[in-house]
DNA sequence: AGCCATACTTACCCAAAGGAGAGTATCGCC
DNA sequence: GGCGATACTCTCCTTTGGGTAAGTATGGCT
């Protein structure tokens, strides 16, 4: 997940859809789910958890909490229980005491962080121009009252 | 951008970084960042706004109003500002009455759209999948009260 | 008997997101 | 002279996100 492919792979990324994702007409209905999925998909601690869970492999909640640094316990429940329930993650409970549960991503959940890999990727590469546009975005327009 | 491809270019999408992603040792800065720019560059109206763009190249403010549908004026205002201050739409002001904007992708707007469409694809391939994981999610949970 | 560990769950609360809708500036047109 | 078109901008208000913290269940250890 982390993004340190750099320039090889993100030429890949770019070849692999150029174009041709533009300029498709689509079912509406398909277009309509893709985006309410997006928004549970994109949100920043399901992400983190793909990564933490395709870094460290099978995981239980509080190595997963200490991985993910900075999620509450709230959050890491309700984004695991999300995640259980989009089949991104199975969960196995060992019934003993103290409670022992396990997390591990599924073939889907592996192949979401994957796919989002293209934006880490891309992001890792951009970071610095992005930066400069908007030190030059704020210089331009922190100054327009004279 | 809107998700088409299917087989042949998910087949692109798992390759391009399958398993490599996972395990490279990476600056915990370089990380933070790319994560804090996730946060905002891959939320629901930018990767609309992109979208709409990309489809059909430059378009003044009300028409990608219609295209992204559901967006109010506020949001899309502060999307578009936003998206210009980070170097991914380039903002034309024609000083005409009644006021003229005209908005289009940059080269790294673009490239943010392709890096993402591994995204869409993957949405578009899982959706069924999804959604058969949840039934059974919620049919699984519905009645541990018995 | 009481405490600890684990993985939650629930209640409360604050801050931020975001929608609705009205206001603004300017000119040409009727 | 008032209206309409455009692209905002501002205010008000509701909804949601998310943090903190306390509660829960259980058996082993002391």
């Amino acid at each position: 997940m982390t993004p340190s492919l750099t320039r090889k792979q993100l030429a890949q990324a770019k070849e692999y859809c150029a174009g041709d994702c533009y300029d498709i007409e689509v079912d509406p209905r398909v277009e309509a789910l893709v985006t309410e999925l997006l928004g549970r998909v994109a949100d920043k601690w399901t992400m983190l958890v793909i990564e933490a869970l395709a870094t460290g492999g099978e995981m239980r909640f509080s190595r997963i909490a200490e991985a993910v640094a900075g999620i509450s316990q709230k959050m890491l429940t309700q984004t695991l229980r999300q995640m259980e329930r989009d089949g991104l993650v199975v969960r196995t409970v060992h019934p003993v005491i103290p409670p022992h549960v396990d997390y591990r991503l599924t073939e889907m959940g592996r192949g979401l962080g994957e796919a989002f890999c293209g934006v880490w990727v891309w992001a890792g590469e951009h970071l610095a121009q992005i930066e400069k546009a908007r030190r030059e975005f704020d210089a331009r327009n922190r100054k327009p009252a004279g």
